[in-house]
DNA sequence: GGATTCCATGAATAGGTATGTGGTCTGGTC
DNA sequence: GACCAGACCACATACCTATTCATGGAATCC
């Protein structure tokens, strides 16, 4: 709470003495040890911290990243946001942290935010950037998106090849002897983006996607799940049941097992259930998910070197790695 | 980007007039409705956006909250950080996040909090403040913590009722009928509170605590729950197996519960098990967990009032509740 | 027409830090 | 005894905004 000032003033020299000795410049001034000693001291005394404030006025690092992260409570985005801050602190950064209401674009929120000049920002899961004020994503900023990747060229993207795990996905089930499939997901971006990905990489094997098999609910992450569960239960016609249903992530995904059970169905028995990000409790349900594998750490790891490095920089896509487990099985013979 | 400075040269004014006009207090000050409609429109043009670092060293409100969250990744404390975020964008304030490592306080992080001059913390989920650093806690700073009340006078806690959730839960399962009882945790503050708080509430009703089966792992969290599965199934003595289990957290239960499951036991047939928090989750396992009901919402609402409020501060204690689900069922007949 | 009041704006300042420049000693050199 | 070189330090400034005080012109009044 101390100012360089008053500790100028109780050491007996001026402010500029304090700053360059607290600034570890002493030497290169040519201090007098003695000085250099007795300030230390003093500012130990008076418990001194750096006024960041002035240090932004001065046009200096402001040492702050701004997160803005689509949920707090979705486990695979709080994994990153984890990361993210073991990072950050060990870089010196502090985290100014905005979750988003809805997922959606806020202005004020954002301004906020860019009211503390951060370095860098870091957007935390998958957005439509295409709703998000320009005057946002136009400035020379550095922005990082973590998660799916979204088709936008004003944003560097650091995340996992969608196609590739839908491919993977589609790959163990069709293995498995899976021929009819079902999508559940929610309304948000990576939702539609893994749905999408999951329907191309069907087509690319000659599977005939059944439309009214892909549903995204309107409600959000769990509630989603149930709400799947609901619309593929209340289906009629069972005949054109699907074998293997994906969900487009795995709160979802325990979720829609939850209510399938309900109903007297059991996985893998009677369907077979895959789903992405493969949180820690994708591991521990009953069944266990099968599930893409997001590798939280180095995502964070590499947005954050994104931000301190200062060379060129350019999106980055991890392969996506499968991890098979007991929600999914051979196929029910027709 | 643009400071009044750059407005003010371009609408020929001097500075001041423009921070009257952007400060809204042109009226107050009688300018003419034409110089404020000019620069208003030049400060959209450029953009302008206060800086947060000058009105810091005014020694003005910085607008900022400095929260410090034991874990991102506890569901739990996730939904109050979601909360407390959403809050604190009503009120107009921003939200600098640090999380501690392993739970334990870091000096380091403290002070980078610190040298951004945030009007008050928050303290998400217990933590042990008899480690603090004292320069911390001395100050007359705000400092509300959220969760598991910690005896710490310094300190204004914004939590649930120990003692009594310990009660609901023993009285719960007296009422099935169990007479002996197990707890699980790990090795965090929270577990330790509520660990310690069970054994008063069985005392209190006269049952025999035995000791052994008062089991807090050194492990974290979902492992800490296979952890402790581990260790109550490796018990050879099976005649003093507890016939409830009280696990300190939901993801604790849940990873315990696949623990027991994957012995061949079944809750809550063979065991019941109850838990703490009621996380989104815990409702959606299979079988659903019997847990003490956070009021998530109210708590992070209760903790802004206090900071925005000026006048006297109490801690404050909720009520709990005792969400009965699956998990728990009559003992079975000794 | 000189004094008074109002109106619209300008100038100056504080706040904490880093840094370029200038200044004051001490001790030594011819 | 005048001069010089280091060694050590102080002064001044910029950064951006809110605010106090001051200024200038125009209109009003007797």
């Amino acid at each position: 709470m101390a100012s360089q000032m008053e500790i100028a003033r109780l050491a007996n020299v001026s402010q500029s003495v304090v700053s360059r000795i607290l600034g570890g410049r002493a030497k290169e001034f040519g201090i007098a040890d003695e000085t250099i000693a007795r300030v230390r001291q003093i500012a130990d005394a008076v418990n001194y911290q750096p006024n960041q404030a002035a240090h932004m006025l001065l046009g200096r690092k402001t040492k702050l990243i701004g997160v803005i992260i689509r949920s707090f409570e979705d486990p695979f985005l709080a994994a990153v946001l984890d990361e993210l801050n073991r990072r950050a602190l060990q870089a010196g950064y502090a985290l100014l942290v905005v979750g988003l209401e809805h997922g959606e674009f806020n202005a004020t929120e954002i301004r906020l935010l860019e009211s503390y000049r951060p370095e860098a920002f870091v957007v935390v899961g998958s957005v439509d950037f295409s709703r998000w004020d320009e005057s946002f994503l136009r400035r020379e900023r550095t922005i990082i998106q973590i998660g799916s990747p979204v088709a936008d060229p004003r944003v560097i993207t650091c995340g996992t090849d969608e196609a590739a795990a839908a491919r993977l996905i589609v790959q163990h089930l069709a293995a498995l002897g899976h021929r009819s499939f079902g999508i559940v997901g929610d309304a948000t971006t990576p939702s539609r983006l893994r749905a999408n990905a999951l329907k191309d990489a069907l087509r690319e094997r000659g599977f005939s996607v059944a439309l009214p098999y892909a549903y995204l609910s309107e409600a959000l992450a769990t509630a989603a799940g149930a709400d799947g569960a609901k619309y593929f239960l209340h289906d009629a016609d069972r005949a054109h049941w699907p074998t293997a249903i994906v969900a487009t992530g795995d709160l979802i995904a325990l979720s829609f097992l939850r209510g399938i059970g309900d109903a007297g169905l059991e996985v893998p028995r009677d369907l077979s259930l895959a789903s992405y990000n493969d949180i820690e409790l994708a591991a521990l349900s009953r069944p266990s998910l099968t599930t893409i594998h997001q590798p939280v750490r180095r995502l964070a790891a590499t947005a954050m070197e994104m931000i301190t490095a200062t060379g060129e920089r350019a999106s980055i896509l991890l392969p996506p790695e499968l991890r098979v487990r007991e929600s999914t099985a051979a196929a029910i013979a027709g």
